[in-house]
DNA sequence: GGCGAATAGTACACATGTTAACCAGATCGG
DNA sequence: CCGATCTGGTTAACATGTGTACTATTCGCC
């Protein structure tokens, strides 16, 4: 009826679609540890960082907005998971790091995690996944580079 | 320090950047007709109708959960985009379509639309895009077929 | 030094994601 | 028939997405 481009070839269409496919299999094994989708990406990348570091770096590097970012860690650090402190040289920026407890459930959550990526892996192909991988940064880079 | 995956190796993560880096572009061009995101998909999908749907059947052409659609249908009756009628042979299902108001606002939006979907394609490359939606297709059925 | 602009973070408001509970209409077996 | 069950849809409750406004610092610059 109209010449719009078809629903499903849509790339966002695509792109959400396979990541739900994916996020289905993840999300019942975080629930039992009582971890939104969302909390173990901070986790994740705290545990990732050496150094603490401010809620704008976790932002960039977790892929949510700042707001979120404050409403996720008020929750972590509320149960005990995330440690806070104000930086010396600069009284707006925070610092972050795991606390021994946000230690000690990565690196409980950690390997079912990784026993479903593997699962994932093995389902549509090491090579493929990771071909797949890189043309999504690529196209990323892209995007966010040109205009 | 641990051995899990790379953060920003991790298909979830890719697929995540990659839409927000794809959609960042479109959000803007829908708020100037006061639509989100989603109401765009919902009213899509009901333009690519030609019969009545129902609220299962546009929760699974859309990519929402139920609950989602019945908030975003109810918004959207309200703005008096969207007709509902109650299914003669099935007094739970809805039958939903277009209003001709609906009809018209698809068909003024579309076009900015497009015009941004072209962008993203010439950035990319319409080949490489192509294929890139259809390997995200293929991740997505096999996941969701195996096991 | 001190004022205006930039920055980090938070607070707010509203829309959606996610799960579970719930209601009414349909279906099936006895 | 008719009650047990299933199914379509909504409601509810809480977490996150998203844009905007606002506070407290810090910075640039005169």
């Amino acid at each position: 009826m109209n010449e719009m481009r078809g629903f499903d070839e849509s790339l966002p269409m695509a792109l959400l679609a396979a990541r739900e496919s994916a996020m289905r299999r993840f999300r019942p094994m975080l629930a039992d540890h009582d971890l939104t989708e969302q909390q173990w990406r901070v986790l994740r990348a705290l545990s990732a960082e050496s150094a603490p570091i401010d809620v704008g770096g976790l932002a960039e590097r977790t892929a949510l907005l700042a707001p979120s970012v404050t409403r996720i860690l008020a929750a972590l650090t509320e149960r005990g998971l995330v440690d806070r402190t104000m930086s010396v040289d600069d009284q707006r920026r925070a610092e972050l790091r795991l606390s021994p407890l946000g230690e000690t459930i990565v690196a409980t959550v950690a390997p079912h995690s990784e026993a479903i990526y593997q699962q994932v892996e093995d389902a549509f192909g090491a090579a493929r996944l990771s071909k797949l991988i890189t043309e999504l940064h690529d196209f990323a880079h892209l995007l966010n580079e040109g205009t």
